[in-house]
RNA sequence: GCGGCUAUAGUUCAGUUGGUUAGAACGCCUGAUUGUGGUUCAGGAGGUCGUGGGUUCGAGCCCCACUAGCCGCCCCA
């Protein structure tokens, strides 16, 4: 009887190549985020209900996994209340917000924590898209200052064009410029949140796209002209003529005129041409306050990476208002794209084993355990083939896996002492004494790490 | 959640208006090669045609439902 072997949908095995891949990118990810002071966290995958509930706007709610309450029989006809206390986490931000409010005292003044864990959304799977994939966040708490907004991107920047890319936009924008130009236009404050959604798509759905979204959205036709023209000025223009224009569309509007400030120094301490004013992203969860960033690249539709200030989320645990912003990596995304560009380093599809260790024969299997524990206590990473196969079938094995050496061990070797290495990637052979095997190999591998 | 497309060997795909025993390439296994892989040659295995139902003398092909995948919308990393 043969049951489905897929995996729950939108959640993926991996095998030994793709963890590679994945460990490769996740390990230039921390390296750089250490780089900038940034210190691990970890929380768990479940999360009280109520932690998550609220957080994350109308859509995001529905998107929650929610988790049956355990032990006695469940009435289907309780509330949802009643039927669900837990939830598997939504993001890696909300359970942030959480910790510090939790442990704040516990914490330094300024905490820089990174973070790299699954999340889980009941979404519809898509490419780049799935409902178990992996967020890896940076966000430092406690600072108001752009400082932090500037090395935030710095530090996105720098792991982006260390893995490869060199394409990629960091669109900004801010929240409260948002709201200052709608206010700007006599938008009323009830359709403000439906006439960002419709601005957002600008760039997909083009000028006349938007018009017929903000009738269908009963948003008047005049406002929605003076905005896009506002944005067919910006169009093409560099940052400082859209800080420019947007000031001078905003007037003196309060919050705005901070905001167009805020951005300015942003702009001036990262000092990054990849950073580029993007006066319609809106971005979709509700708890940004402050600026906003979402980064993409020319052959994928979504977005890689996006972040921002959320200064009002870690209050909303019911302590003390503090100040914070940070990234989201989207590693799933990226690794999308890296593999569509074949951006990955050679070395990583030749790393099972250092030496195949043959067996010749059942008699010489003791001699064969003991050279390969030889090997391996002068660092080698050593396989050994399980059965006495034919030598043949060895190597096929050995070339499959793509181990660097085979190491025969046969009747003549073990007669005099000495072992046969044969390099596969040259097809060179010797036979040399035993304990010479382990600097011969140690050898070819540094010449290999100084080639690349 | 909505709309469109797809599902045939391990993989990528052929398969005639519905007609005998469903094919190819690559991969896999065996041998040529009883001490040597990646090349070559010879042979072999592998399919209840996504699942369930229906129409028909007869279904891989037509119809319905379900499931999974892809594209677009909504949203998002």
């Amino acid at each position: 009887m043969s049951q489905n072997t897929n995996p729950a949908r939108g959640m993926r095995d991996f095998l030994p190549a793709q963890v590679r891949r994945r460990e490769y990118v996740i390990s230039i990810i921390k390296e750089v985020y250490e780089s900038y002071g940034f210190e691990p966290l970890e929380t768990p995958a479940v999360e009280n209900l109520e932690t998550l509930t609220g957080k994350y706007g109308e859509e995001g709610n529905q998107l929650i996994y929610k988790i049956l309450k355990r032990g006695e029989k469940l009435n289907p006809n309780a509330s949802e209340k009643d039927l669900s206390d837990l939830a598997l986490r939504y993001d890696l931000t909300v359970p942030l917000a959480r910790v510090v409010a939790q442990h704040k005292n516990d914490l330094p003044k300024f905490f820089k924590r990174y973070q790299i864990q699954p999340v889980w959304r009941a979404d519809r799977p898509a490419r780049g898209r799935y409902r178990e994939f992996y967020q890896c966040d940076v966000d430092a708490i406690g600072s108001s200052s752009m400082i932090v907004e500037a090395e935030l991107c710095a530090a996105v920047s720098e792991i982006l064009v260390r893995l490869g890319f060199n394409d990629f936009v960091i669109r900004i924008n801010h929240r409260e410029i948002l709201y200052a130009m709608l206010d700007a236009v006599e938008i009323v404050e009830e359709k403000q949140i439906d006439a960002l959604v419709a601005l957002d798509k600008l760039d997909k759905i083009g000028g006349e796209g938007v018009l017929k979204e903000f009738e269908s959205r009963e948003i008047n036709e005049g406002a929605a002209n003076k905005l896009l023209g506002l944005f067919e000025k910006l169009k093409n223009s560099d940052n400082s003529h859209i800080l420019e224009s947007l000031s001078e569309f905003i007037g003196n509007y309060k919050t705005g005129t901070q905001a167009t400030s805020q951005i300015s120094q942003i702009l001036k301490l990262a000092g990054l041409k990849s950073l580029k004013i993007d006066a319609s992203l809106a971005r979709g969860l509700s708890y940004y306050t402050g600026a906003i960033f979402e980064v993409n690249v020319p052959d994928l539709s979504g977005s890689i990476a996006s972040g921002g200030r959320y200064d009002g989320l870690i209050g909303m645990f019911g302590k003390e208002q503090i100040p914070a912003c940070g990234f989201s990596l989207g590693l799933e995304r990226i690794l999308v794209v890296m593999e569509e560009r074949g951006m990955f380093p050679k070395e990583l599809e030749t790393n099972s084993a250092d030496v195949l260790m043959t067996i010749w024969n059942e008699e010489s299997i003791g001699e064969s355990l003991k050279l390969a524990g030889e090997l391996r206590q002068e660092n080698l990473r050593v396989l050994v083939y399980p059965e006495a196969d034919k030598l043949g079938k060895q190597f096929k094995y050995a070339s499959q896996i793509n181990v660097l050496f085979v190491c025969v061990l046969g009747e003549n070797e073990l007669a005099e002492n000495k072992v046969t290495l044969k390099n596969m990637q040259t097809g060179d052979q010797e036979t040399i004494n035993r304990d010479e095997a382990a600097v011969s190999v140690k050898t070819y591998k540094k010449y290999l790490q100084s080639k690349s």
